[in-house]
DNA sequence: CTGCCTTTCGTGCAATGGCTAACATATTAG
DNA sequence: CTAATATGTTAGCCATTGCACGAAAGGCAG
């Protein structure tokens, strides 16, 4: 077996198990634990793994991290009921964009298997996305934020009026039913404007928590979006405002 | 048996196993495994497959480009090499552009601890610098190409026309002293062209094998770019052209 | 927490086999 | 027949792999 098959096969097991085990690769490949050991320290070399005692796992773009990572196990079930419900609302063959929550990072995870051309402004959604041979995917590139691992600024706005798309999923800090939907950050909030400008149908997604809230930047009045999508039912008066100006709530 | 049908019982052989062992096909085709490896030697001069010991892997021009997991794993110490001399190349504080070359991938591992600005098409590479917070990152955007995780096609030209770096360092399939720079793909071609206009010094970097070859899409004439960065040292007659050319190579 | 035991790690060494380069021989074309 | 090209041979060097042994890491009982 000629070495770079022997990796080539360590890599899939790899992608397959996310961690693998020098004994049970040295059985499968019929080589020596040492040769397996020299084959997964000149990968470690290359980026492709970190070894560990008796192994190693997978390093490919989707992984731990502690900015990004801490915010990312907060909330959990709330999100993947709102991915859940977004899930149901997009059809085979769209062509939507996902901005770079973590709500949608859940979405993003559910729908790798479907039919779909998804642009984003999210590497850790483009390193979800980018395994699947369903999804046909387009970034928005642009200035990078390692905070939110996602792309900003002037150069991602620019790249995004380039594009059109059917259904536009985006996040917020905040939404409030007078003051509408808010951020933190001036770029982001513009980002998300033209997100919204260039969508056909405009869904904004939040957990509970960002109701009646207002934060810095004005991104659009409620009036903008479409739908709003959250993890449970809305209060009667937000039910009442939404009826009244044919907004759908999910 | 005459060498072109010994050829082509190479190539069904690669087609249908996607490597071969030079011993196997010495005594399959009652030949030395001398005459084997001038073969491969002479195949993969011609593009169609990477020597590897013992054997060689597939590397099939047009369609079935091999994809990045495995090509990361070849040539290893010649990409060291050059991201050796790139990373003496680069000053603190330069803006640089990084293809999606697996050379470039090695390139950024080496650089990720300094103090610079790159852009980059490569969704590898913005994984490898996102982590690092002395590069300010910026990402082309565009449409994704899985095969080599990277971006692609007129939105990345187009996003890339609005940045200009101080270098930009790109690889290519083969480059020739009379037909210049070429690869294989059209659309690659164009965002190469791209990054060389946008730069005010351009390299380009490859390893020995490209040497005195030429593919289907031109990219630029030599004199395009303002070094050449290989593996190890150049034949004489390219010294010659290059130093006539004022064409700095290292 | 400590000490003991097992497993894994790293390294040096040896053996096998592959690589290169130069030269010798065979084959083919003109 | 001769020159050119293709193939085989040989020798020395280099790469890969396996083996052995001391060191380190992890696990477990007390």
């Amino acid at each position: 077996m000629l070495a770079i098959a022997r990796k080539a096969a360590i890599r899939e097991s790899l992608q397959e198990h996310k961690s693998v085990r020098i004994t049970e690769l040295a059985a499968q490949l019929n080589v020596t634990k040492e040769t397996i050991r020299r084959d997964l320290r000149e990968m470690e070399q290359n980026g492709e793994l970190i070894r560990t005692h008796g192994g190693a796992y997978i390093l490919d773009g989707v992984q731990n991290d502690i900015d990004v990572g801490t915010r990312q196990v907060l909330k959990i079930p709330e999100k993947e009921r709102i991915a859940q419900k977004c899930d149901s609302l997009i059809q085979s063959g769209d062509y939507i964009y996902l901005d770079g929550s973590t709500t949608c990072w859940s979405i993003a995870r559910l729908i790798a298997h479907r039919k779909l051309t998804v642009l984003t402004s999210s590497l850790e959604i483009a390193n979800i996305l980018c395994a699947s041979d369903t999804i046909k995917l387009h970034v928005v590139g642009g200035e990078f934020s390692p905070k939110n691992k996602d792309f900003i600024g002037d150069g991602a706005i620019k790249t995004l009026e380039r594009y059109y798309v059917d259904k536009a999923i985006i996040s917020c800090r905040s939404v409030h039913l007078r003051y509408g939907i808010t951020d933190t950050s001036d770029g982001r909030a513009r980002l998300h404007q033209t997100a919204l400008e260039h969508a056909r149908r405009k869904y904004l997604v939040v957990d509970h928590s960002k109701l009646n809230n207002v934060s810095f930047s004005h991104i659009a009045p409620l009036t903008a979006v479409d739908g709003i999508v959250m993890d449970r039912d809305f209060p009667s008066d937000w039910v009442d405002y939404l009826t009244e100006h044919h907004i759908q709530f999910f």
